[in-house]
Order: structure tokens, then sequence, then C-alpha cells
DNA sequence: TTGGATGCAAATGTTTTGCAGAACT
DNA sequence: AGTTCTGCAAAACATTTGCATCCAA
């Protein structure tokens, strides 16, 4: 079962690997598949409990050499939010954006083609070649917004 | 001359301090004056540098916290690029979002309704409320493209 | 006089680097 | 064999905090 996830993502990571003359190892595997199954918004601190689970000698170091060399391949992307970067798995998925809530840092994706396109637009009057964003929108999800209700009006 | 700078800004500090039972302080107001003169997007290390020409015995805590303040009193806004927080004026400034080029650090400010109204709309369907957004378009700048293109084409 | 403000130094937290040994090609 | 990779410890940063002192109200 285990080689069944990413399959596609360990193809690409060998090819830039083998493109770029470094070597493979077992620790960027674990920790491509940790990574990969974790699913989203992981942090440095977070990839590591999890991929040391399964091998606890993994080294935190690794963790950040190896997500580095993964944004090098396209296969991460990184958004730093409240002090420390998070990552999340950038191959095959459909480009978002992200809703931030404030309270509990539950992170919601959304997609719009019309603001992609906005800003397509923008950027070709101004001469810019775009090669990626970040696009986070803070606030409060509705969970939190009811409970804050529900615990009263807020004293100012 | 100095007083015809930020003078609702000032009045803005003044209260906010005022408000919350906090004192004014001449650090402050130098370093208000430092930072809406400073043009947009000042890191700390910057701020500290054009404050201390004037006064050379402002300490980095002290921009720090005033930052902070100016913050927390709607004066400014941070953004985090580069691993390091920078900070613009926020009051009195029509809202935009950024153009950041990758190779010359310069950023270029864009505003549009138009993206700002669809982001509502995708907010009010997730029930989410709008505190914020950081909206950064990460790229390369027409002078940068034209000096690279000109440099030859990159090999790979 | 009281409590906030300041600046230094120390602490913190995250990320990077130096290095010796292990692993890969 | 020759590099690259790893993990530890140390270093490097940016930012925050403790504290004695200063200053505004």
């Amino acid at each position: 079962m285990a080689s069944t996830v990413g399959r596609e993502e360990k193809q690409v990571l060998a090819a830039y690997l083998v493109r770029h003359r470094l070597k493979r190892s077992a620790q960027r595997e674990a920790i491509l598949d940790a990574f990969l199954r974790a699913g989203r918004h992981v942090s440095v601190e977070e990839l590591l409990g999890i991929v040391r689970k399964k091998r606890a000698d993994i080294g935190r170091t690794t963790i950040y050499r190896s997500l580095k060399l993964f944004k090098d391949a396209g296969l991460a992307s990184e958004l730093t939010y409240g002090g420390e970067a998070r990552f999340e798995p950038l191959w095959n998925r459909d480009h978002h954006d992200h809703f931030i809530c404030g309270t509990c840092g539950e992170i919601f994706e959304f997609k719009s083609p019309e603001i992609e396109r906005i800003q397509e637009t923008i950027a070709r009057r101004i001469g810019f070649v775009i090669e990626g964003h970040r696009h986070h929108i803070l606030g409060r999800c509705r969970k939190c917004t009811t409970k804050a209700a529900r615990a009263g009006p807020r004293r100012t």
C-alpha cells in the first residue's frame, strides 16, 4: 500500500536527482512519503514528528534540506504564517489560495480562475512575469465567529 | 517642515494612546515620523538605520515595540517576505496588493476592486469573516526580465 | 507618585552551516 | 574512489522578554 502513494511525485523527484547529479537516499524517500501522506500545510516540526514515527533516526536538518529540495524540484510550496514556515504538496494539485483563520489556525483552500485571470492582465500591463503568488486571506472562520458570538459580545 | 508629515497619523496615534491609557514618548514620535517618511516596505533594520540618523540613542527593541503599536493602532501593516518582516503605512492609503520581483526585490503595488469583490463573495459562501489579506505575486519585473534576456539564454 | 516606556543583555525559536562519518554511484 | 548525504552541535538570524532605570501623566 505504501507504494501507491505519490508514485508520480517519486518519479519527479528521481528525475530531478538524476538531472542534477544528486543521489537517492532512504531518508529523502521516507520524508517525501510522509510529506505526501501528511496532507497539507505541515510545519517542519510536524513533519519531523511524523517521519520519526517510522524512522526515529532522521534529523531535523534533513527535513529542512529535503523540503528545500522538494521546492526546487517543484514538488512543494512554502507558505510562511505565524513565524514559521509551512509546506504543502504542489504536484498535480490545482492552484489554489488560502483562507486562514486567525483564531483556530485552520486553513481553507479556495480557487478562482477569475482572480488568476485578473492577475495576468495586470501583470501584462506592467511587464511583470508571474512565477507564483501567495494569496492569504486572514479572518475568522464560521466556527470561530459563532463561538465568539455565543461567548457574548467583546468589550472594547 | 517636519510638522507637515503625517499630521493625521500622529493624531491617530495620540488618540490610540489616550484611549488605551498609554503614554507619549519622544522615541515613538521620532519612529513614527521616520516610518512615514521612509516610504513603503521598510524592514526593522532599515527603519532603525533611518531613525538613528536623527537620534542615535534609540534601541532596536523600541523599533519592534513601536511597529507593533502602530499595527495595533491601525497605522501600519506587516508583510513578511524573505525571512524578515516588513512594514508599510496603512493609514489613508488605498488598499492594494503587491507584485514582488524575485530578482531585484522591488515591490510594485496594484489594486483591483474586482479581486476584492470576488474574495468577499467566496468568503460569504464559506462563512468566513475577512479581516485582511496578503496578496503577493512573485515573479520578475520588466527591468529584470529584459536584463536577463540581454545576458543571453540561461543554460539548464 | 505611579505605571508605562526604554535600552541593554539575555533568552527564545527557527533556520543554516561546519564537519566527520556514512551512503550512494 | 569520489561525491553527495546525514546528523549532530554550533552558529546565525530575527524577534521577544527580564529588568533596572527613565520619564510622562
